[in-house]
DNA sequence: GTGGTCTAGACCACC
DNA sequence: GTGGTCTAGACCACG
């Protein structure tokens, strides 16, 4: 499990991380049962305040990803794919009709945006194999 | 022209009108040498407090989209279309990039992707043109 | 408004106040559209951390009881009311529940649970009369 | 002697056990003089670390609940009954109180509160007798 | 060792 | 002035 924080991101880095944990869920990177790392051991790897990542795994249980076992840390919960899966699908397209919306109603024609999409899709392709391969 | 502001777009509000003043001079709907509304003036008509639309109007000046004509008010700069044409398809670009590398990133497949950008396609157009027409 | 807080609770400083402002909501003292008092000004009144009020607040605010307008505080939702009777109601079943079981589980015969209730509420129904008037 | 552990209730288990030990004593179901399992055994039964099973006794120990016998193990103390009946009652009393007390701040009706007892009463005597019978 | 809570104090953006 | 975020460091209960 190895998560990267984005200080410029403009998101908070304790959202950050729920985000990425949910989508490790829902991409079965992180199976049901398994354990998180501790809160102590996260904030030690990425360098961040253990209150923060305390922040991000406090909101995943009210999320109900993650359950506390008392004593032997946060394992995640054998319910929690399917909410995650159906959470990143809804999250993605909320976020694309969002950029869509704005782009058409700020005089962007539909063929032009899709040569943008498809544009973000290869180079993002690229970038992903070249980086993983 | 008339602006639209979400309370809960997350953006701030200020941002809100810089983005779409660009948006309005990319696209033709506010033409180089047009007058902008007057700070109270638009303050009014959006019910914000002034001191936000001061705020966004001095950043357009920054960004040499409005100049100021003593007494007169702010004007469109006659320079500012090719930049904010510039600047609309890059930002669009770069939130699609953005949010196309968190979704592949978060393992949604390319062709599942294709398929939620197309719906966001349909329905922004859809809900566009019934809006304004 | 004002807030109790008991530190020998056993419940956390945050939860009671979420707690408290949810029956404060529910009993109509607290209605729709007011305003809560900000972080500072509740932290200065309970001689408490404000970053204990803002845990509280932001719980609030997942809740869906808050919301926040930018640069002005926190308002109660309009919509918050009926979900925390509801809740409200919920919860004190729930405890009643759970006591009563112990009990019962425990030894201790219906009657008798009766009898200790009956004294609970004449007791609590004194000292909150006396306490009020 | 079976104790119920519940990892959810919230209650730390060396305390469910504690309270589990004084019902019982209180009810009868362990008698005075009678020997309780051994922390190895009892860790072994409820799938617990022994060092929780050792503090529940230590707790009981020092509550004056079970008296060691050296080599032999723990035995419920011949005076203890009274007491645990006595903590029992006042315990039961304590926490129906609470409640009462939050319910009646949080603007629930008395008459309400009864109903919601009443309800209470008669579907944990249901899930009761339904369990034991 | 684990998570949970709290304090103290700082910085930011927004109105 | 407002809320939002983060760091630093402390203490606690639990296993």
């Amino acid at each position: 499990m190895i998560f990267r924080i984005d200080a410029d991101d403009g998101l908070a880095i304790y959202d950050q991380i729920v985000r990425q944990v949910k989508y490790a869920v829902a991409s079965g990177t992180l199976a049901p049962g398994e354990w998180i790392p501790s809160v102590r051991e996260l904030a030690r790897q990425l360098t961040v305040n253990p209150n923060t990542i305390q922040r991000a795994y406090q909101q995943l249980q009210a999320d109900g990803v993650l359950e506390p076992v008392r004593g032997r840390g946060l394992a995640v919960c054998r319910t929690a794919v399917r909410a995650c899966v159906a959470e990143r699908q809804a999250l993605v397209l909320e976020r694309l009709e969002q950029v869509v919306a704005e782009a058409v109603q700020g005089g962007v024609a539909p063929d032009d945006l899709r040569t943008l999409f498809e544009r973000s899709v290869r180079k993002v392709m690229r970038g992903g194999t070249a980086e993983a391969g």
